[in-house]
Parts: C-alpha cells; structure tokens; sequence
DNA sequence: ATCCTAGGCTAACGATCGTTCGTATGTCAA
DNA sequence: TTGACATACGAACGATCGTTAGCCTAGGAT
C-alpha cells in the first residue's frame, strides 16, 4: 500500500469520521474506520484486506470474525453514507421556513455540510457504489433517489409559487447537486473556510442558480 | 469482469470516445480505447490488463507488444483527457469577445463540452488520477493547474473590471467547476438534451453564481 | 473447576494479478 | 531468396488476492 503524494490524492482530508453512532464497538469499529480511509483512498479494488487488518493491529483472516466480507464493509460504509446524508436532508428541510427560497438554502446547506463533515465517506459513498454487489446496491440507490427526489421538489415547489425562474429544473438539479458532491474531495480543516461559510455560500449560489427572488 | 447494472453506474456514457487524432493506429489504439471503457466503468484497479486484451482480441501478454506497462496505458489515456480539456478551454478563451461575461460563458461552455463529448476520458482523468504512479502524474498535475489558473483568472478580471459581484472567488471557481466534471458522470447521447443546451444552460449558471451583469 | 464463547492466530486454498520469456508467423526491404 | 522486424502466441514466474480451516487463549458464566 504506497502512499499517494499530496497533490494526486482524491480528497484532501485526513482523519476518518463516521457519523456519531454510526460506529460499531471495539475491532468492528476499527476495521470500519481504517476500511474507509483506505477505501477512500485508493478506491475498493485498490485496498486489500490484509491492508486494512494491518491498520486495524489485527491479521486479515481475523477481519472475517467481524464481516463476512469485504464487500459487506464496503457496504455498510455506503449504507452509512447515504443514511447520513438523507436524514440531514430531511432534517434541514423540516426546520425550514415553507419560504422558497429557505427551503433550498436548507436542503443544500444540509447537502454541503454531509460532504464537508464526512469527506471520506462521501467519496467512498460516491465514487465506490459500482464496486459494490448488486444485491447490496439496491436499499442504497432507492435512499439515493429519496435524497435527490427532495432536492428536486423543493425547486419544482418554488417555479410553481414563481418564487425561482430556472431555465431547466433537471439541470439546476444537477448543477446544485454537484457542487455539494465535490466538497468532500477539496474539503479539510486545514482550510481558512469553516464548512458554515462554504455553506453559506453554496446556498448563495444555489439560489442563484434557480433565480431566486430574495 | 462481471457487468454492473445501470443505476449503478459510474457513468451513463456507452460509446468510448477518443478526441480525433489521439487514437494511435491498430492494436495500440483498440487496447486504448478498451482500456478506456473498463477503467471508466470499474477502475484502474477493477480492470486487469487480461480483461483488456480479451476486448481488444489479443492475448494479455500480446498488449506488452504495445504499451510497456498498464500504468502506461493509464498514463496516456489521462494525459489525453487533460490535453483536450486545457487544449479546448484555452481555444474557447482565444475566441471570446474580451467581455467577462463571454469569457466566462466561453470557457464554461469548453469546460462542459469537453466533458460530455467525452465523457468516459473525463470519468477516467478524474477518478483515477490516484491511481497513476507519482512520476507520470507530475506533467500531468501542472497541466490541471493551467486549466483551472486560466478559468480562475477569467473570475477575477471579471471582479476587478466590476463585471462580476462574486462572495467568495475560490468558492465560486470550484462550483463552477465542479458544476462541469459531474457532466461526464450523467450524459449520455440517449439524453433529450444535446451539449449545447447543457453548455449553454450551464454557462448561465456560472454567470449567475459570479454575479454577472449582463 | 469446568465449559463456552469471542476473537485472535498461522497456514493454506485456488484464483488472479502484472509481467517476462521464448517462439511462431506474416510482411516488407534488401 | 533471405533476413529483419513487428506482432502475435502459450506457458510460466512470483506476488497477491479474498477466503476458509483449524487451533489457541483469555474471560465470564455455570
């Protein structure tokens, strides 16, 4: 497993967090972490399980006491990923105010902030999804689609009220979406923006985006 | 190398698609344009050199008569992708009226096309750029920091002429980016949308983000 | 004191990996 | 006609892959 210099790696940050709770106790725990940073890192195929058992401090025939394969780690992490990123959508919209306008700023601050908060598993989630059986593939592409279903409405929801003049909803869709997914591979801590202000300002945008009347 | 279902995807492109003039003759431009299709759908890691050779026709030990190594392969494949993309933004910048706001619409529009045109070189150039042994990324890296200098540079001509009303420039140069490099992952010709709407659209909405008075 | 279990270990399985070697074949220049 | 070269091949190399089997041990429950 060697080490990929600075400038050619996927993402910029470092440390390896799962959402509180998320993770399991004890080597089940670790073997989740260190999966991730290697996942993300140097994507499913690129890791082996003797890499992550070694980070664990365990061998890798010990892994398989905790999953029964690699490809159930990845698919936790992945399940994990998207439950996160779902349920703050979801959060953020249900404390919006029905404004338009604050909707979206909601939903898209909640998209941002998944991806700068967890940028490891956000590029695991995102970029590792086709590594994954198909039978593991399914739960996660039906949450998947709740996500973007709910970005979606929110902007079809404003041009019914006229409060967004947007060109072409499916692309806005997709614009907004994408400027959330790349977060996690630029983000760290290290960086002079807090993750409130890059949402802040993705929001900002957004709203420009779908024209927005403030 | 078992097929990965559609929703699941790392891309929604099918053909594999290489910039004219860029696919060598014979054998060496049939592994190229093969290694391109398995690297985009399954990774560098995901695609051996024996699943290449088998859909270009040969014989896995036939493909060192071409390439010396799959790195190789990878390393050309990417340096094609980045070639074509700084070749088209810069060619976009030349053409444009030297108002911010075309200049803008310009390069986006490069930017965009460069990625639906090919959207399987881009998904490769992007996602696997961590793959490549770190002696072949180095021409590699400086050309990417040419593209994104030339549309950076573009942003703030645009503020310092009073053209552009932009919050955050660093902020607004990765989204509009970022904006771009999702194209690759979702065109596909089947789509009741050409390019040049998406350029167009997109263009739009980088000059929304940057606050451009028209 | 004894058993059970959880969670490690070493060793090994067959498969596949990137790559090399030696050889065969067909084409074209001398 | 000969020789050189480019391109293909089968076979095999050592390494590594995901995974399994069998064993050992510490700790808690009976």
């Amino acid at each position: 497993m060697s080490k990929v210099p600075a400038t050619q790696r996927r993402l910029a940050a470092i440390a390896t967090v799962l959402p509180p709770g998320a993770t399991p106790e004890g080597s089940r725990g670790v073997i989740l972490g260190e999966a991730l940073r290697l996942f993300a890192e140097h994507g499913y195929g690129g890791a082996s399980i003797r890499d992550i058992a070694k980070l664990a401090g365990i061998k890798g025939a010990s892994v398989y006491s905790h999953y029964p394969s690699k490809a159930h780690v990845l698919a936790e992490l992945i399940r994990i990923g998207h439950e996160e990123h779902f349920r703050r959508m979801r959060a953020g919209l249900l404390a919006a105010s029905p404004e338009p306008r604050l909707q979206l700023i909601a939903v898209v601050r909640a998209h941002v902030l998944a991806h700068a908060d967890y940028p490891m598993l956000a590029v695991v989630s995102n970029a590792e999804l086709h590594a994954l059986p198909p039978e593991f593939a399914a739960p996660i592409l039906e949450l998947r689609r709740q996500s973007e279903l709910l970005l979606l409405e929110v902007i079809q929801r404003g041009e019914t009220l006229g409060a967004f003049k947007v060109a072409d909803t499916q692309l806005a869709l997709l614009a907004i979406g994408a400027m959330g997914l790349r977060v996690a591979h630029w983000y760290t801590p290290e960086l002079d923006k807090t993750p409130e202000q890059i949402a802040d300002t993705y929001g900002d945008f957004a709203c420009r985006i779908v024209g927005a009347t403030n």
